[in-house]
DNA sequence: TTTTGAGTTGTTCGA
DNA sequence: GTCGAACAACTCAAA
């Protein structure tokens, strides 16, 4: 633990006052330099939650994440208490919160750790303008990006807008610091301020319960990270380069998630993936991931319109489809398209879905039902656990082919190739559309293609059991190519 | 200022 | 089955 990030300066004083440990997307004791500010020289700290839904801007958690966050405070509250700690929670506006805890705990300071979404930017900002104004110390740290959006730079000075020579950047700019070690012991304050029950903050869904597959599939946490993380070192990392694109293999790393609400940092993946596998092809490609993360961040915090706005304004007049059959289905997993349907079951069972299969999802979508790429965002933003405002709103502009780095828009996937290439034996589809199990292989991405004698002695009706397509593949391409070629032919005519 | 090389992830068609 | 070309220019980033 080579690097202090500057917390030592910032709370050098000799105040014995309690400090304010406000965790928002941060939801760890290793690597948090706020963490470790508030409670160096033994200072009290008091720990401290606020659910504020407002300062989210039109962007309020969806129902998996929100699961996620009771799950992931009653880990840390759990982590804390045996440090003899408390995690304390508070609702409303974040800046009132803090106020009134303040002043019942005589506080001196408020250290956070920042994040860079512009409703959440925009408010910190002010929360900590109004602590200073006040005679409250506020100082914030960086514990949720390997890059600062404002620290990489093209030569012109402005941000990057090409994953490439972004990332090729990063990787000349000064490293990341070490991460550092969680704090041995963090003192108590003389009285804790009262606090809410995590139960009343009616996180987890009930009539009905939905979570019974998240419940299966996670272990949010500190703790379920780090086992995420250890259990893709040794069984992932070195063939990740070939088997990433697999949704039917467990190659990949899951981290997702446990990245969005901080209870494992990018410097802790970075570091322990180069300790363990510099300069090989599955360390290289993996910590290439972690940098789109950061690519996306950047992109948000520059372009704070991304969840919005049509990156390219000639999108704008983009003819899109008043489809909501064609919504509902893809929503539903019953596009008949089953590599699409198979993701968007995994999607509703587990809060998640592989990477793979998100293009493929996302490109349906957009190009084979001309669907505004908001439309997916939004039930992405409800459906994932890792739901991002940077990743998501990234990658939806990217597959839309809005972006200056976006695929071009007449790269439409075919669901049928794009199954057999990455699901050759259908095992995923196997296992996310039931339905199918019993369809040969040959057969399990285009149903309608089989003999009737195979589909009858597979139990499948189709149109009864599974869909028929909901359009045809070379129709909807051909419509794509057309509506692409339409928007091109009147720029500006939004 | 101008030039130049390059840009996550594909598909289809015809030889 | 395999391979190369066409698909469409356009913007970005750096020299």
């Amino acid at each position: 633990m080579n690097q202090d990030h500057g917390y030592r300066e910032a709370m050098s004083g000799r105040d014995s006052s309690p400090a304010i440990m406000w965790f928002r997307q941060d939801l760890r004791l290793a690597d948090n330099p706020a963490l470790l500010a508030s409670a160096a020289g033994g200072r009290p700290v008091v720990c401290l939650y606020v659910l504020d839904e407002a300062g989210e801007g039109d962007w309020p958690a969806g129902g998996a994440s929100r699961w996620w966050l009771h799950m992931s405070l009653a880990a840390l509250a759990e982590s804390l208490e045996r440090l003899g700690q408390r995690l304390v929670l508070r609702r409303g506006p974040a800046l009132a919160a803090l106020r009134e805890v303040v002043s019942e705990t005589g506080a001196g300071a408020v250290v956070w750790n920042r994040r860079y979404e512009p409703a959440a930017a925009t408010r910190d900002a002010r929360v900590k303008a109004e602590l200073k104004a006040a005679g409250v110390a506020a100082e914030s740290f960086n514990a949720a990006l390997l890059f600062e959006p404002w620290t990489i730079r093209t030569g012109g000075g402005g941000p990057y807008k090409v994953f490439t020579p972004f990332w090729r950047a990063c990787l000349g700019a000064p490293a990341p610091p070490a991460p550092l070690a969680p704090p041995a012991s963090i003192a108590a304050p003389p009285a804790w301020p009262a606090g809410e029950a995590l139960d009343d903050w009616r996180l987890l869904p009930r009539a009905p319960d939905w979570a019974g597959g998240l419940r299966r599939a996670w272990t949010p946490g500190e703790a379920g990270a780090q086992a995420r993380l250890q259990r893709f070192l040794s069984e992932g990392l070195e063939g990740y380069a070939a088997a990433r694109d697999r949704p039917d293999l467990p190659a990949t790393s899951r981290l997702s998630p446990h990245l969005h609400f901080g209870e494992i940092g990018p410097r802790q993946v970075f570091a322990a993936v180069q300790a363990l596998g510099a300069g090989s092809p599955g360390a290289e490609k993996f910590l290439q991931e972690l940098g789109w993360r950061e690519f996306c961040h950047h992109l948000l915090f520059h372009f704070p319109a991304l969840p919005a706005a049509n990156f390219r304004a000639e999108f704008d007049a983009f003819p899109w489809a008043d489809d909501p059959a064609g919504l509902d289905a893809w929503r539903r997993g019953r596009t008949g398209y089953p590599i699409v349907d198979a993701g968007m079951a995994e999607l509703w069972t587990t809060g998640w879905m592989h990477n793979r299969v998100r293009m493929i999802a996302a490109s349906f979508l957009i190009k084979h039902l001309l669907i505004d790429w908001r439309q997916g965002e939004a039930w992405f933003w409800d459906t994932l656990v890792d739901a991002d405002l940077a990743n998501n709103a990234a990658s939806w502009q990217w597959v839309a082919g809005g972006g200056a780095d976006a695929a071009p828009y007449f790269r439409i996937f075919n669901p049928v190739a794009q199954g057999e290439k990455f699901d050759p034996n259908g095992t995923y589809v196997r296992r996310w559309v039931p339905e199918l199990a019993r369809l040969p292989a040959a057969w399990l991405h285009k149903p309608w293609d089989a003999p009737a004698a195979v589909l009858a002695g597979a139990g499948v009706r189709l149109g009864t059991d599974y869909p028929r397509p909901i359009v045809d593949h070379a129709k909807a391409r051909k419509r794509a190519l057309d509506a692409f070629a339409a928007m091109k032919d009147r720029p500006g005519a939004a």
